[in-house]
DNA sequence: AACTATTTATAAGA
DNA sequence: TTCTTATAAATAGTT
């Protein structure tokens, strides 16, 4: 997608792979939320990288249906 | 993002909304399967549309750790 | 982490 | 809903 095309294949090298990770993981949360406000949709989606740690976003507005949040936590 | 830039708020006319809900659903899908493979993660993805419609995604691959799928039936 | 050349996603229109 | 296309946004490779 930018100074060149890429396949999608998993990465090997294991630093670029973190380095795609990152980025890639910022511009999925930032479009998982576009689409919740834009949309009206209840959107959940949870990560977990290779290494084993999680990131999650949960649209959720605290309502019991149709959807509860991956973590308590996101409903404050 | 295209033919002009938009405010990220809800879209108010009903049409208008599905027709980017149908659009953007289906880019985030694949932005998100892309992340999977790429980076070797574990993927969870699920959206319920304004009028209650379920779409999900799951990259697992059957394992019983870290993840688990949303639907079984994700797990043949 | 910042830059930027390119690719990709997509808003509006057909 | 599918296609087109101009433009906004994301991002791969680089620094």
């Amino acid at each position: 997608m930018a100074r060149g095309k890429i396949k999608i294949r998993k990465i090997d090298n294991k630093t670029a792979r973190q380095v795609t990770f990152s980025k890639r993981r910022r511009g999925l949360f930032k479009k998982a939320k576009e689409l919740a406000i834009l949309c009206d949709a209840e959107v959940g989606l949870i990560i977990f990288s290779s290494n084993g740690k999680l990131f999650e976003y949960s649209s959720n507005r605290c309502r019991s249906f149709p959807f509860r949040p991956f973590s308590s936590s996101l409903c404050v």
